[in-house]
DNA sequence: ATTTAATATTGCAATATTACGATAAAGGCA
DNA sequence: TGCCTTTATCGTAATATTGCAATATTAAAT
């Protein structure tokens, strides 16, 4: 069927899918590092420094926006993308707490 | 064209990724969850518990196990799956690591 | 008002993922 | 040996993802 069964699934389980899915991707995974690096958040030379077509950027981008990682503001002409502090601290505790709740005191 | 021009991207990037979409699906939290809260490593009822087919929880087991997150060693007649403790503490430190470099002081 | 530059959207092709029925393989047990 | 139970693999259908060319939109600049 190529459906994913989310009903099935508890809601955290999902929204950390959801998010996994989300940095699942190395080229959203280098947007992030490239906006965390710029002193300003001017970014319209994603396309350049990434590689890829304008609008697979604006795709990418797009899904970052989905989990409210990124905060898009216009300055002049230009698209400024920021990265959402609290969101971004709340998915690092959620990850975190995935990885310590685990026990992996077996075999 | 549906390919991830994944090299384009740097190892640590691309490897990131790839763990991430491991993670990316409720069904393989639920079974990383599951697993950890075993006393013993038996875990056949996977099936029952998880409530996807038996093809597909073999499946999503394969891809989890392909990151190198899980031992597997049989006992009698039974696989035992277990968590990878040390790969386990390896994935965590490389997602804090992500987590704590992004810098978010703009905007 | 027209041009220019930056980003978004649409449409489509190629490929990947998800799921399961059918079947195979392997070990334990009668 | 033959049967049962458990896990793996194959084949296939439905859907999702990735990527880009073409086009639309938006706002600044001329």
């Amino acid at each position: 069927m190529g459906v994913s069964k989310t009903h099935i699934f508890s809601p955290t389980q999902n929204e950390l899918a959801v998010v996994a899915k989300v940095l699942a991707h190395p080229a959203r995974i280098a947007i992030l590092e490239y906006i965390s690096r710029q002193d300003s958040c001017i970014c319209n030379d994603l396309v350049d420094i990434i590689g890829l077509a304008q609008p697979t950027i604006s795709q990418h981008l797009n899904e970052i926006k989905k989990i409210g990682l990124l905060k898009g503001t216009f300055e002049g002409k230009n698209l400024c993308y920021c990265i959402n502090q609290e969101r971004w601290e709340e998915l690092q505790r959620s990850f975190n707490e995935f990885f310590t709740n685990i026990n992996r005191n077996c075999c």
